[in-house]
DNA sequence: TTGTAGGCGTTATCAT
DNA sequence: ATGATAACGCCTACAA
């Protein structure tokens, strides 16, 4: 009934017996050296306490002796479960994915997880169609400012959990950078250097974060009296904000937001190529203090995210909810920080 | 025999008829529904051409009807194919890996593979565990600078089939960046603007790129009569450029090539920090034209790798090695390129 | 071309 | 505490 071959008698190798052929030794093999039955085996491996101390020892040791390693896709089948985790990132060329993206596969490997990285390139179709892959192949899902519609997103959700960064989708968990603290700060500082007017450029218009970010902004402008406005953009990338320079010039703000630093960057260096002067004629701010940030000359002023952390507590998050079917349903909004460099500064003749 | 349970004469939903209680319908579904084997449907679905066009369009029709996604655990479990190829990078935190995470991403995607994405934090300890766990439930694996051993990267490679990139290992292909076509311009360039002295600043010893890019460069300077010489590093960061800066001072080297971009970065800042100018006082370039590259103040001279490609040709050739087991043996070098900006210039008084 | 039957390595449900 | 046995969903000789 066991499909263990009947050759072994003859172990030809240092190898302890191995059925014929097959290369990667199984439960059956453990439990014909331990001389007990594979279900026991099963139990001892996958249920530490299941199984009397002195044979749980017999077969770790049988175990060791064969180089064992679980088969996860058998284990996968009856379970469904893979220990591996999804995250997908909007563009993995932006360099604010770094530290999510690390602080995610730590919190991962500390809970013997694996995680699996893959990017959309900035289009909801490929997004959906990765999420739908990856929806298969793992315990559950992370989306880092996904492009995504709010039904897709809570149609993925239906199946296994998943939790989206930077963005609220109503049923969905969410763990997001709380813009108003860094916000705050920020422009308080601009007030004090005498700007009475300042821009925001927008990130995309699916953005959730960026509408949030603008809120905040707009808030805290009309609490300290400043104008606020907000410019539309093409790309949060450096050459989104590099195309918005023509809009920023055009404007009589002396201060400009941009969604991020990857546009605050691009703008800045566009501006500086047409003969601005930052900060002298115009300031700049950007928000998550990305890698790079400080290269620029001057080094971007900036609303620093809490990345490491965010991609940590979505990771945990997805796992308490693997955990619990009774998910920890508020997460704590993390708090972002200004960070001051060269890039702002007094205005003009002030 | 079959596991269908007999209560198929109620279908209770718009769905069509679905075993009780289960959530994902099988090929055992489609067969049902559309009249015919298991077997054959499993056929139609994974070898097409097998089966006759009119059954398959009826299993195609039902396989719609029914939502049906195949399980990947399943089907591994006999095949041991996952349609999945690992990646491994060393930081991914340096930017120079984002191209080639892009290239072989698209690479996969473009054959309907996914992309398992891993770092090791420049830990060889990591490497080798993040391998390990891969190797499991990857059909293949691509290393991407690794710090591994070369024993242990053939140990692996015994098992499934590997690919490295950036380095060079007895018995396993190799992608790598051609540094030499890159470099004869780059040491031409700095001769042309007078130096005759110049410096390496290495990066981690275990870095076989490391020493073929020294090479590359001793060659290249006893062509034309610079003197050379290699300054030791610690780490192939940013922070590992600032900290080689007081050896670099101490020379008298008046042009100094880095590792990589990212210590040319935190070189140029140290230095600029304490008083230099850069390329008056000294010239500095780098390697890999990352991101980020050209936001330094003056922006950084670099040899450009062809980091996309070579992400690219690895995967391509992993999946190679799948279908034909005789894998092409050798891959073509991808040449680098020298990028002139800023950070390289005549040498002072002259 | 299509159906039959057994196996892939584990877990889970029974008994014992 | 341990053993027997049936899933889990798919693939693949082999037979028809």
């Amino acid at each position: 009934m066991t499909d263990i071959d009947q050759t072994g008698n003859t172990p030809r190798s240092a190898v302890p017996t191995l059925r014929a052929g097959k290369s990667s030794p199984t439960i059956y093999d453990i439990a014909e050296l331990a001389g007990v039955n594979p279900s026991t085996v099963s139990r001892a491996l996958s249920k530490p306490g299941r199984v009397s101390a002195k044979t749980a020892q017999k077969i770790m040791d049988a175990a060791e002796q064969l180089n064992y390693q679980v088969n996860v896709f058998a284990r996968a089948l009856p379970t469904g479960r893979t220990q591996t985790i999804g995250l997908i990132v909007s563009d993995i060329t932006n360099p604010a994915f770094f530290d999510v993206i690390r602080g995610a596969e730590s919190a991962a490997s500390a809970r013997d997880y694996t995680l699996m990285l893959a990017e959309s390139a900035e289009s909801a179709d490929l997004e959906l169609t990765a999420a739908r892959r990856m929806l298969a192949t793992v315990d559950g899902l992370i989306l880092a400012s996904p492009r995504l519609s709010d039904e897709e997103i809570a149609s993925l959700a239906a199946k296994k959990p998943v939790v989206v960064i930077n963005r609220n989708v109503d049923g969905v968990p969410s763990v997001i950078a709380d813009a108003d603290a860094g916000v705050s700060d920020a422009v308080r500082h601009l007030a004090d250097m005498g700007h009475t007017e300042i821009s925001y450029v927008a990130g995309p218009e699916r953005s959730w974060m960026s509408a949030r970010r603008w809120e905040s902004i707009k808030a805290r402008c009309d609490w300290h009296g400043i104008m606020a406005a907000v410019v539309a953009s093409s790309q949060p990338t450096v050459d989104g904000g590099r195309r918005a320079a023509a809009t920023v010039r055009a404007g009589t703000a002396t201060a400009v937001i941009c969604y991020n630093d990857l546009m605050a960057i691009g703008l800045m260096r566009e501006l500086q190529a047409a003969g601005l002067e930052i900060p002298n004629d115009l300031s700049i701010m950007g928000f998550d203090n990305i890698f790079g940030s400080d290269f620029t000359t001057p080094p971007l002023s900036t609303i620093k995210s809490p990345l490491g952390e965010l991609g940590a507590a979505a990771l945990q998050h997805v796992l308490a909810a693997l955990d619990h079917a009774d998910a920890a349903p508020t997460l704590p909004a993390l708090p972002t920080e200004l960070v001051l460099r060269g890039s702002t500064g007094r205005v003009k003749g002030s």
